[in-house]
RNA sequence: GGGCGGAUAGCUCAGUUGGUUAGAGCGCCUGCCUUACAAGCAGGAUGUCGGGGGUUCGAGUCCCUCUCUGCCCACCA
């Protein structure tokens, strides 16, 4: 017996199932074994979410995008490989732990560096990746057996392995360098992890004595508290104003340190009073000018931002805090004043604190050599974005690129594989754990406590998946990866490293026929798909903070994640950003709803039809061959199947022949959609067919013919409508892949020839299967049937009652041909084609026939009046417009002749209507 | 300071290389519990395509300009 669909449609009843069905069974796993000579490979990473992390919206929008094109491919017969992944995330990770460890009133440096790994661990096994868990529950058809950990131990060794190599071509350097310096996190952080954000702050004007004068230089400054590491003040070499105090010296305030006053070219003299503070450990610029003149530096902070012993009065103050005293000791000084500044200051990504530069000792990658390829992968078209913009927004960045500050103060992440030796000072850099120092062979060594950037390993992950540094089967079999999806969020941090690393190791990896590697085959993906943010309704950005976070699952509960899914399809146009509606959500889990019904409504025909028939036919796509036999491409292809008597088009009914063509139509418009990622076309296009046509039109006429005497097109039809349906099914898998496997299951109940829809191949067709006449023709009976809908409801007819009409028309042959579908989708009783249609009826007018219902009751003549002076206003509108043109030599000869055709047609169209509608206007008033 | 994008129906958005009557969903109005579906069916209303100028036979679409708005990048104290 068949597989029962419950009467109501309730998605959190099946989709669980479903989701555990697809793992359970491996069905996304892709190996190399799978290989055939004519399979493309469409291989995609996922963008490692953070460990700690939670599923947002950004994240569904992603895993949706992704899991369409991965779906779509699978079933159009790629060897589709998607690898899923957490990231161990560095900063994150740690002050998660942290702050778990200071609710227990210990602290990491009180359990001491191993302890606390352990501990990090620990919690990562128990609460870690709990995002990988909630992606299954959104059915990402990822290849599970392949999920990796970016601290994993094949990964590690990778992270390890090219840290050596750039170290040993002389791309990885250490040094004392300005960076930028998170007081809360207590780390070092690259410039990428510094936002700027514009402020409202305060300019001070600072009197600093001059050495052997009673006179002061006034110095301006947005940050006094630094004064105490001031090893200078400077002035542009041209500025007339301090020429004569070049080569003299200032006191810093408060501590009285002598410092000189220099020339810099820097120095721009209309800015504050044109004498700048040179402050080289707490400062960029500074820095740069401290080594121009071969100043010291002078450090007055801790790693907590606190002031040392160099403030005297001041020390052991915040910085902050130090600025208000200082202030307040200077208030009321001659030449000292404040005056409004806005400016843009420099906060911690991750704590929002303000960054403090800070001189330190750090690792730093060489980066230009690296960004060259990267530049060179994408200008030789190696690598394409989508959208294109973002190839300009990707190049700037690399051509103005800096070295990469990759070390971290932290302990959570890929500890630096460098020794310092304690008797020579040097350092040693090794694969392994080293004993000995390389240089000295001291065994007084000790590890690098720095760890390495989170978007180092990360930025390794399109290699170090597939077991690089070895040469294995699976990256001879896939990299490049073909595809990458994410946020342009990540742009800088993660794609732009992904193609730095990429072109930098592989093109040592000989190809797998051992020849050479070009950059062409070096590059980590082919294509780069940026998409959307996802915001609030209001289009206000999802934040904690707002409150107007909408979590994915919550609305997943109440929708269905078929519904969200086909959601955020529809609004996933390239270049906006997505404005998330439960409206729209709602509206289509009432999508769902009727793809629910129609399988219900085909069900129940099924059993009925075959129990008169005396027992279930088998339904394998082997029978659905025999109404489809010109059509195989709705099918799952059988080899085995025998060929099918033909039946002649003439003989197909006109609905017959337009569904089909209307669902090739729509696989086309699907297919060509999705090549350019444009989901919302494609989602919109089934949406179209699937509830516009196929349910509103075909299966009314299906309702029709089933309870037709003829035993032959009963069969016919309900056959037909089958595989209309179960081809639709397949077309609109991969964005409602849940409701789509639960209904296929059931219309394949004990035999399906798959394990699952998504294993089935995907609808294709081309253009010569789209049939135009009957499209042309179907379009002019909708035409008529809902003008005749319309008429009747002028003339108030109640729904049930059918009535006459009467059509005037030159051409009535398709109307007579389909009589029965006029009658029953209009409810009609009579056709008659009459010459003139009589005055006194509620009747429409079209270009191709007039119309009018036969119903005693008079028609509203005011109203009528004035739905026709309305319409006539319309027509006229127009006609003037067509009438200028046609008037226009100019347009006449410039135009196109097929659009001056078209206005030519349309012009005599509305000639027709005009008139009509001034004789129904006159037939009123009579 | 540089760069990029957006402004189309009450709301959220489509609108391909300029070409006949600018579309969809939601919302709104009217009538229907027609045994697949009221999460439904049928019918309907709604637009100076941000303002101004230009190119063109023809502009929502191309150019200039203005207004508003979002974003990215940036070491000027």
């Amino acid at each position: 017996m068949p597989h029962e669909l419950p009467k109501a449609y309730d998605p959190a009843a099946i989709e669980e199932h479903w989701a555990e069905y697809w793992v359970r069974e491996n069905l996304f796993h892709a190996t190399v074994l799978d290989q055939s000579p004519s399979q493309r490979n469409f291989t995609m990473l996922l963008p490692p979410p953070n460990v700690t992390g939670r599923l947002h919206m950004g994240h569904m929008l992603n895993q949706t995008e992704m899991d369409i094109l991965a779906r779509w491919h699978r079933m159009r017969g790629d060897r589709t490989l998607w690898v899923p992944g957490t990231d161990h995330a560095g900063i994150a990770t740690q002050m998660m732990v942290e702050r778990q460890l200071a609710s227990e009133k210990t602290s990491r440096q009180k359990l001491g560096r191993e302890a606390f790994l352990e501990r990090v661990w620990k919690w990562k096994e128990q609460y870690g990746g709990a995002i990988l868990d909630q992606m299954k529950r959104l059915g990402a058809s990822v290849d599970w057996s392949r999920e990796y950990f970016t601290m994993d131990a094949g990964l590690s060794r990778a992270v390890r392995e090219a840290f050596v190599r750039l170290h040993e071509q002389g791309l990885i350097y250490r040094g004392a360098y300005i960076v930028n310096w998170c007081p809360d996190c207590q780390t070092a952080i690259s410039d990428l992890e510094v936002i700027h954000e514009e402020q409202q702050g305060k300019l001070y004007t600072i009197p600093y004595g001059i050495v052997g004068t009673t006179e002061s230089l006034l110095v301006a400054t947005t940050r006094p508290e630094t004064m105490f590491g001031d090893v200078a003040v400077a002035v542009h070499p041209l500025d007339e104003r301090y020429r004569r105090l070049q080569g003299a010296s200032v006191r810093v305030p408060f501590i009285g340190r002598e410092i000189p006053i220099i020339a810099d070219p820097w120095v721009s003299p209309e800015f504050g009073t044109g004498a700048v503070k040179i402050t080289p450990a707490h400062d960029p610029n500074d820095y740069a000018v401290g080594q121009r003149h071969k100043l010291q530096s002078i450090n007055i902070m801790d790693e907590t931002a606190h002031l040392n012993e160099i403030a005297g009065p001041f020390a052991g103050l915040d910085r902050f805090e130090a600025r208000k005293r200082i202030v307040a000791e200077l208030e009321g000084q001659p030449g000292y004043s404040v005056k409004e500044h806005s400016h843009a200051v420099g906060k911690c990504d991750r704590s929002k604190t303000v960054v403090e530069p800070r001189l330190s000792t750090q690792w730093f990658i060489k980066i230009q050599p690296l960004a060259e390829k990267a530049i060179a992968a994408v200008d030789q078209g190696h690598i394409r974005f989508t959208p294109e913009q973002y190839r300009k927004t990707y190049d700037e960045w690399m051509r103005n690129i800096h070295d990469w500050c990759i070390s971290r103060q932290l302990w959570w992440g890929h500890r630096i594989p460098a020794w310092h030796c304690a008797a020579c000072d040097k350092v040693t850099v090794a694969r392994e754990t080293a004993e000995a120092c390389q240089h000295c062979n001291s065994k007084a060594i000790s590890q690098e406590t720095d760890v390495l950037d989170t978007w180092f390993s990360s930025g390794l992950l399109p290699i170090s998946v597939f077991g690089w540094p070895d040469q294995t089967p699976d990256l001879a079999a896939f990299y490049p990866t073909e595809l990458l999806v994410t946020g342009f969020d990540i742009l800088f941090f993660w794609v732009a490293r992904m193609i730095m690393f990429g072109c930098h190791f592989m093109l040592d990896v000989p190809m797998p026929d051992g020849s050479p590697r070009t950059l062409k085959d070096a590059v980590p993906f082919r294509e780069v798909y940026i998409h959307a943010l996802v915001r609030d309704a209001e289009r206000q950005k999802m934040s904690k903070t707002k409150g107007n976070v909408i979590d994915p699952i919550e609305i997943v509960k109440r929708y269905g994640t078929d519904a969200v899914r086909f959601t955020l399809a529809t609004m996933a146009s390239p270049g906006t950003d997505i404005a998330f509606s439960e409206g729209r959500t709602e509206g289509y889990r009432a999508f769902a709803n009727k793809i629910w019904n129609a399988a219900r409504f085909l069900f129940m025909q099924r059993e009925r039809l075959f129990e008169e028939e005396g027992g279930m036919p088998p339904f394998t796509p082997l029978d659905l061959a025999t109404v489809t036999r010109d059509h195989a491409v709705l099918l799952p292809p059988d080899p085995d199947a025998p060929k099918q008597p033909e039946a002649s088009d003439e003989s197909s009914r006109l609905e017959d022949r337009w569904i089909l063509s209307r669902l090739y139509a729509t696989a086309n418009t699907v297919n060509a959609a999705l090549e350019i990622y444009r989901f919302d076309e494609a989602a919109h296009a089934i949406y179209q067919f699937f509830w516009g046509e196929l349910c509103d039109w075909y299966l009314e006429l299906v309702k029709l013919r089933i309870e037709s005497e003829d035993e032959q097109d009963r069969m016919l039809s309900f056959l037909l409508f089958n595989a209309v349906f179960e081809s639709s099914l397949r077309m609109l898998s991969p964005f409602m892949p849940f409701i789509t496997e639960e209904i296929w299951q059931a219309f394949y109940y004990g035999r399906p020839p798959a394990r699952s829809i998504a294993l089935m191949p995907y609808p294709v067709s081309t253009q010569k299967n789209i049939d135009q006449t009957a499209e042309r023709d179907m379009a002019l009976l909708q035409s008529l049937i809902v003008s005749v809908r319309a008429a009747r409801k002028d003339a108030g007819v109640p729904e049930r009652e059918s009535v006459p009409i009467l059509l005037r028309t030159e051409d009535s042959s398709v109307f007579q041909q389909n009589l029965a579908t006029i009658q029953r989708l209009a409810r009609v009783t009579t056709l008659e084609v009459v010459p003139q249609l009589p005055d006194g009826f509620a009747h429409r007018a079209t270009p191709t026939f007039d119309v009018a219902v036969v119903y005693e009751k008079p028609v509203d003549a005011n109203a009528e009046r004035e739905r026709l002076n309305k319409e006539l206003a319309k027509l006229q509108k127009e006609k003037e417009n067509s009438d200028r043109q046609l008037a226009n030599d100019a347009f006449l000869a410039k135009a196109p002749a097929a659009v001056v055709e078209g206005i030519r047609r349309r012009n005599a169209e509305l000639t027709t209507l005009i008139e009509r509608t001034r004789t129904a206007l006159d037939g009123l008033s009579v």
